[in-house]
DNA sequence: TCATAGTGGTTGCTTTTGCAACCATGTCAA
DNA sequence: TTGACATGGTTGCAAAAGCAACCACTATGA
């Protein structure tokens, strides 16, 4: 066992939220030029069109839920895109207080062309570390990102 | 080998900058309760306020380098910290432009509250993961981290 | 059928970030 | 020495995020 007493200080270094947190950055960041200084987008708008692109239509409220996005910055997210003639909206059939949300034939085009670009920059950074560990970190990103362990008080 | 006209559509959920983005989101959530609602802390004072309390004085400059954080957001977190008593400057010995930072005696004390939390925490979610899986988890954000590859233009 | 509480979505206001410009000092070479 | 460029640090302004309040509608159940 190791001495108990020992009292070593903190380290940022091996915090892992902080750690995620700089890989998270690292990662997203080159990306992040691809959406933003070519297409002028946010974070969150990409995000909403790689979910109607990938998913088709469906309300601002299920965005939410698949990407764990705040309802606020989903709505001005669609808000932008319809805006630029990327998104449209439709009443819902059944709810008349939601949204279908769709991407136009021109949204269509810039998700796909969007999306090429990410699958080849998921795949060179998945190059980089060998398909078995890119899979293993898949499962446990996945782990940690599920349930949510609550903080235990000290 | 796979039918190559095949074209999947881009699928966000695979997208490791966004898995990674999640699991910082998910894991940092928590851990943010107790420095911004205890202390009133931003991020990036707990930042500068971990690493002076690691690693002891430095400069500003010193902790952007550490912490990949930028100039301005390390600048305010020192203001912040000093204002509220936590934080000395005193001018650098060598350098006229640069500053030495230093936690205070109370500055000290927050930080080993806080780090004792954190190192709880930490603890917390590498049993969830399992002692294998978190030290590869290590490995691999370092490796995201470290280097950074460029983007390859379609 | 009415009150109550929940949900989808938007808006206003504040905090935090990001970026560019800036001042002061330092470095290097002509 | 002097000019050009780099570096430490701050500030101002604009974009983005967070939060609470809000409107409209839906669901519940007394």
């Amino acid at each position: 066992m190791r001495g108990d007493g020992a009292e070593r200080p903190f380290d940022l270094e091996e915090f892992l939220p902080y750690l995620l947190n700089q890989a998270a950055e690292a990662t997203g960041k080159s990306f992040q030029n691809v959406y933003r200084a070519d297409y002028g987008f946010t974070r969150t708008q990409w995000r909403v069109l790689a979910n109607l692109g990938r998913f088709g239509a469906m309300t601002a409220a299920e965005i939410c839920r698949i990407s764990h996005t705040e309802k606020t910055k989903v709505s001005r997210a669609v808000a932008a895109l319809e805006a630029r003639g990327l998104l449209s909206r439709s009443p819902a059939a059944t709810d008349r207080r939601a949204e279908d949300l769709a991407l136009t034939p021109r949204g269509q085009e810039v998700f796909e062309t969007l999306g090429r670009r990410a699958i080849a920059y998921d795949r060179a950074l998945r190059d980089r570390l060998g398909p078995a560990a890119a899979r293993d970190l898949d499962r446990v990103l996945r782990a940690l990102i599920a349930p949510g362990p609550t903080l235990a008080d000290e």
